[in-house]
DNA sequence: TGACTTTTTTCAAGATATATACTATGTATT
DNA sequence: AATACATAGTATATATCTTGAAAAAAGTCA
């Protein structure tokens, strides 16, 4: 039931100019001649398309190269400096903005604190609001130079020009964090998820690289997963898609900070790691103390190792991807050591099939990526409907 | 990553063709004037388009309805001997043959026993032939008239030319079903696991209709789920998505016939439960059993409600959607007399946010909605790709 | 019969991708 | 240094497409 749309002839040249787009954005420098190879569209296309490009200056050339006994290709690329995306990352620790330009280059960075429970709306909102003035500030952009801000937050983001937020951890319920933010800001904002942000950033720059169909696991404290169907990101009918943590793993077994019984996350997630190894919980020290756990081979990591391999078996099952990015601290932690017994583990407890097409991989991209991903939102948005975009005049200055 | 496509003006009319014929698939009789509504095409395009649709004899006139004080609306539908399509359900015990109209009115069908262990590749594919001889032969309609057959089977079906199938069940490993068919036949062949074609069939005609992201849950001898994201049966990287019931649900828990210990089959599977009541293992009287348990209140059928729930549980975290549907017969059998139950579990294993948006619902089709579903495989492509149909000429005299 | 209403078709206009011919810009050869 | 050659990119003519506006069609109502 895929349903076709397309109308106008103009929708055509809209759509063609997001190909092309598209492919120089991810291909990187690329003359006209490969581009119609890499598109499949004509010479003449490539070339007015290209044109109004350049025209708008979201494009720019970037240099020759010679060929034996021809023309010399000119290389184009996407403008860096076009416009900027800014990505913002509300964890449960801070409040991190950054600013990127088109090539993901870090202009600018602000970061407050917040204390442990010290997550009032008001004080998020007011870091962000912050966040976004310091950086613009530092890097010297000017608002209308900005494509967007892209924030990723804890919890269950209804899309939705409110961007109503659920996130228990936080004590938020039903936050219309977009809402508050829009008072204070009239840049265009897209708020999602950090787990699905931070799976973004893996997928477009870090290990999922090149998948179509693809899960990105991440086990800190909490355990989510973002989900990648045909190349992008599966949010379900709200958003709330990917919610691998509070699946059931042992019905009836350990409880868990969501109340339930038997959830993945009273397992494998990082606290559930160290209370089960009768560890005290301190979110100074969790990282060393689970290295420590892990470098001295305790049987709480068995058990743990067992259990993220049956996690992760139950998403080859159900979602058959070509790939598995395991990553959020607690993952690359536990998988730096034993990314092959957690193989092992999932093979145990994987049909066979699904089992041998899925490749298991590490994540490459340290924390900084929720806020890196958030601001893929922002691009994202930019490749798909570059046509009226808010920063056009200002870039073209 | 969404990446779009489209390239030549004459895709815009293919496009624009299929969203029209889609609309009135779906929506049924229609006046060109509502399907301008429906589409948000152009009066002068609906027109156009429909043109060449009654020229290809793909649809036709279906009556008048008069407006008070204008000129009457002439109503437009698929016609529904434009074509015919095949569905196949190759099943433990039987290879079902049927063939319908556009309309999905069954005009004939053929059915062969399948003895219990009796699934030699070469008798089934034997059987499929022979029906689709028979079900030609006793409707009257030629092969050309025959847009494609849709076969519906168990276990991970690899797309490709070959369809290569891993059944366990069945004791098939690589086989290349679809290759072995194509000796028999030049109808164009759909092959595709049983469940998801079930599901599909739920999903255009059943309790699924009109959802964009569902699951269909099947619950008979074995386990199995249909995936529906935006709308369209999801099959990941290799087609075999959506192996639910080998998801583990109690790690370490009950040997599965899998070979897997804590499969949620190995708990909710008609088999399964039975053996767990301690019933004598019979295919002749199992749904018989099955009911007699869950008449007299036996206690496995309380453990089973609690590990269903559980599992619907899982899905509705993982994927968000909209509405999940229990179908097969002992899914059937038990949600009809226990759906209270099953949804009051599924809340407790569920985080709250998505299990408020979910709404739980029985199939509607019976045990024929393999095939049918089978045949909608031949129907989705017709829907999309009309324009070159291999049937115009036949349908065409 | 004639005015009015609503649906459908026709027609001209504007926009697009493509093929083909053509121009630009280099290297290789004489 | 001049010329031939090879490759990259552009301009033009053509066939399609969708659309808005006008026209036609086919009724009802007074």
């Amino acid at each position: 039931m895929a349903r076709p749309e397309r109308r106008t002839v103009r929708d055509l040249r809209k759509g063609n100019r997001a190909v092309l787009l598209r492919a120089l954005y991810f291909v990187g420098p690329t003359s006209r001649h490969e581009l119609t190879a890499l598109t499949g569209l004509s010479a003449a296309t490539v070339s007015n398309v290209t044109g109004d490009l350049l025209a708008d200056n979201v494009i720019v050339e970037a240099g020759l190269v010679d060929s034996d006994g021809g023309r010399p290709r000119v290389l184009l690329r996407v403008n860096p400096v076009y416009g900027y995306a800014i990505g913002v990352d509300v964890g449960e620790t801070h409040v991190r903005v950054e600013l990127f330009d088109l090539d993901m280059n870090e202009k600018a960075k602000a970061e407050y604190a917040l204390r442990p429970g010290g997550h009032e709306v008001e004080l998020v909102v007011r870091h962000i609001l912050a966040g976004i003035e310091a950086v613009l500030a530092d890097s010297g952009v000017a608002p209308g130079q900005v494509l967007g801000v892209g924030v990723g937050v804890p919890g269950i983001v209804e899309s939705g020009p409110d961007a109503l937020i659920h996130a228990q951890t936080f004590g938020w319920d039903s936050v219309p964090l977009g809402a508050l933010l829009r008072e204070g800001t009239s840049l265009p904002l897209y708020v999602d998820n950090g787990a699905k942000t931070m799976g973004q950033a893996e997928l477009w720059f870090g290990a999922g690289r090149g998948s179509r169909n693809a899960v990105i696991a991440l086990i800190g404290s909490g355990v989510g997963a973002s989900i990648i169907t045909d190349g992008v990101t599966y949010r379900g009918a709200n958003s709330s898609a990917g919610e691998w943590g509070h699946t059931k793993i042992a019905l009836g077994g350990r409880t868990c900070r969501c109340g339930g019984r038997g959830c993945l996350e009273a397992y494998i997630g990082a606290e559930a790691i160290l209370e089960r190894a009768g560890l005290p919980l301190d979110t100074a020290t969790e990282q060393a103390q689970l290295a420590e756990l892990v470098r001295s081979g305790s049987p709480v990591i068995d058990e743990t190792v067992e259990y993220l391999g049956a996690g992760l078996a139950n998403l080859i099952n159900l979602f058959n991807p070509e790939r598995i990015v395991v990553g959020g601290w607690a993952g690359l932690t536990l998988g730096h050591h034993l990314l092959t017994k957690i193989k092992k583990a999932a093979a145990e407890n994987c049909l066979t099939q699904p089992f041998s097409t899925a490749s298991i991989v590490l994540g490459r991209l340290g924390p900084d990526a929720v806020a890196l991903g958030a601001a893929t939102l922002v691009i994202e948005e930019f490749l798909l409907s570059n046509t009226a975009a808010p920063a056009r005049e200002a870039a073209a200055l």
